[in-house]
RNA sequence: GGGCCUCUAGCUCAGUUGGUUAGAGCAACGGACUUUUAAUCCGUGGGUCGUCGGUUCGAUCCCGACGGGGCCUACCA
């Protein structure tokens, strides 16, 4: 402890003044007693004492004693007489007052020099109103609970959205809405279990160290493992380990866990970032967007009351009803007003493209499609929608339609123009997924660095016999944003930041 | 990856067309006050103006590099 202060004693140019002072009050407190006691006598909170007194009259005593705690975020001493405003995990406040004759010279003196704003603070005392029938406890002692060293920062300013983000701590102690927003998702993550409950779903953990990344198209992150002298990836994707347990009888199997993407971070975006992923053994695309649809409306309804969802810029998000199903191909023609199918040569993709002016590198036909489609289609959604049957050479691990040639069983679910969620008919002949690994491979070697590994042990599975099954993956942090209109660094308690 | 913008006190922000001591509100410190609600009143202290370099008699200000952040664009299931 003596070392302590000899360091801030060295450090003394680089602390700032106000957490000198605090440093030197924290020495105090532990002269007098203790400035962080491993417990208090606490008989209640502030949310109990609040919802037990809804509305008292003006300047009445209850005749009840508690002993409760909470953070100091404002204080207004007066001589003899001293009021402070406590404040509760939950945001809940109280008044707590410091009188002359109740708390005695001595401690009325010592609770003016030693409790800061920030500060975690014990009072003891009778639960009143005071005269102008603000509900207070009149304090007959007080402890300090915790010392804070920090000053908070004022709370009459918006803070910043860097420091918010770079303090989240600080963010949730004087901003409702981010403590609303912790609470929004973990109660979606608990209706969201509960639908998978529901029907009959069993939660699992794979691994997020691989040694082959597999099941999207995307960069990963590398690192090493000592043990084995081997290169791991951190998983961009659960897909390929959820269908080894389908595989192995797992038949409804749900997993809702971090994956990590090695690529861009912006307003939708994130390197890790909570995947929800679902198979369903004897479903298909059709079977998979009813329970998205289901997982999603429940989800609101649970959480707000409603599938009319009002989000921060105060817009109403419609999740009502059954959402459209419409086709990428025949959308993308009526839209774009020429007959667009798997045949049309590529080149005559090229000229539509290049017709709207947006530039496309890729040698794949599906890729001119997708990106045509997001150009003519994408921005003019309104509702959920599902988008369905796509190109069937940028979709690796889907089946073929059972009827439509050139286009496989897959949608994505758009929701205020955003990717939401997607959904397969499973790939599950080991022959094709073999044939269909390969051309990955083939990219892969034409210097596509987001393009699929062959996984053999993945292939071995699906040689074992993986039933007919529908699958679907929904980013978890981009269902918060739908679900309140935030950026994806806001629904994220502690994003990442350099 | 390309372009543009930005960084001043614990926090939110002014400001300096390059010139002696860089300001406000809240917060802090000293004082007054027994019913306040962002309490009030009097007084005081607090800054490497992101970092390093250049131009200049003189740089927080102009220029460059670097670092942090933001926006647009590109890429991205």
């Amino acid at each position: 402890m003596t070392d302590e202060v000899n360091n801030s004693a060295e450090n003394e140019v680089d602390v700032p003044e106000q957490i000198e002072i605090r440093l030197a009050k924290r020495e105090r407190l532990n002269a007098l007693n203790d400035a962080y006691p491993v417990s208090l006598p606490i008989t209640t909170t502030i949310d109990a004492v609040r919802a037990k007194y809804p509305d008292l009259e003006i300047d009445v005593a209850t005749g009840e004693t508690v002993g409760l705690a909470g953070r100091v975020m404002f204080q207004r001493n007066t001589g003899k007489l001293c009021f402070v405003s406590l404040q509760a995990g939950s945001g809940e406040r109280i008044q707590a007052m410091l009188s002359l004759d109740k708390v005695g010279e001595e401690q009325l003196e010592l609770y003016k020099e030693l409790v800061d704003l920030g500060d975690h603070l014990f009072v003891e005392g009778e639960v009143i109103t005071s005269k102008r029938g603000e509900l207070s406890i009149m304090a007959t002692t007080w402890k300090m609970a915790a010392k804070t060293i920090r000053p908070l920062p004022n709370l009459h300013n918006d803070l910043g959205e860097e420091f918010r983000v770079r303090h989240r701590y600080i963010d949730l102690i004087v901003r409702d809405r981010a403590r609303e927003v912790v609470q929004i998702r973990s109660k979606v993550m608990q209706s969201l279990r509960n639908t998978f409950n529901e029907d009959n779903f069993l939660e699992v953990e794979t691994p997020m160290l691989q040694t082959i990344h597999g099941g999207a198209s995307a960069r990963p992150f590398k690192t090493h493992s000592n043990a084995f002298d081997t290169e791991l990836f951190l998983r961009i994707a659960p897909e390929l380990f959820l269908k080894r347990a389908v595989v192995g009888g797992i038949d409804r199997v749900y997993e809702i866990n971090r994956n990590f993407r090695n690529e861009g971070a912006d307003r939708t975006h994130s390197p890790e970032f909570a995947m929800l992923e679902a198979y369903q053994a004897y479903g298909d695309y059709n079977s998979i967007a009813d329970l998205t649809q289901k997982l999603i409306q429940n989800a609101a309804q649970d959480v707000f009351g409603t599938q009319l969802v009002e989000l921060e810029d105060g817009s109403i998000n419609d999740l009502s009803g059954t959402w459209p199903r419409i086709s990428m191909f025949e959308s993308l023609s009526e839209a774009a007003g020429e007959e667009i199918t798997p045949e049309t040569p590529i080149e005559k993709l090229k000229k539509i493209a290049e017709k709207v002016e947006i530039e496309i590198d890729h040698p794949l036909h599906g890729k001119y499609v997708e990106e045509l489609w997001e150009h003519f289609v994408k921005g003019g959604l309104e509702k959920p929608t599902f988008v369905i049957d796509f190109p069937v050479d940028t979709s690796p691990l889907t089946r073929d339609h059972r009827s439509k040639s050139g286009v496989v069983e897959k949608w994505d679910l758009y929701i205020k123009g955003y990717e939401q969620a997607t959904g397969y008919s499973e790939l599950v002949d080991p022959v094709i997924q073999r044939a269909r690994f390969i051309e990955q491979v083939t990219l892969a070697a034409a210097g596509d660095p987001e393009a699929m590994k062959l996984d053999e042990d993945f292939l071995k599975a699906l040689e074992f016999g993986m039933p007919p099954s529908g699958g679907m993956g929904m980013g978890i942090d981009r269902l918060l944003m739908s679900l309140t209109g935030l950026g994806i660094r806001e629904t994220i308690m502690f994003p990442l930041v350099k």
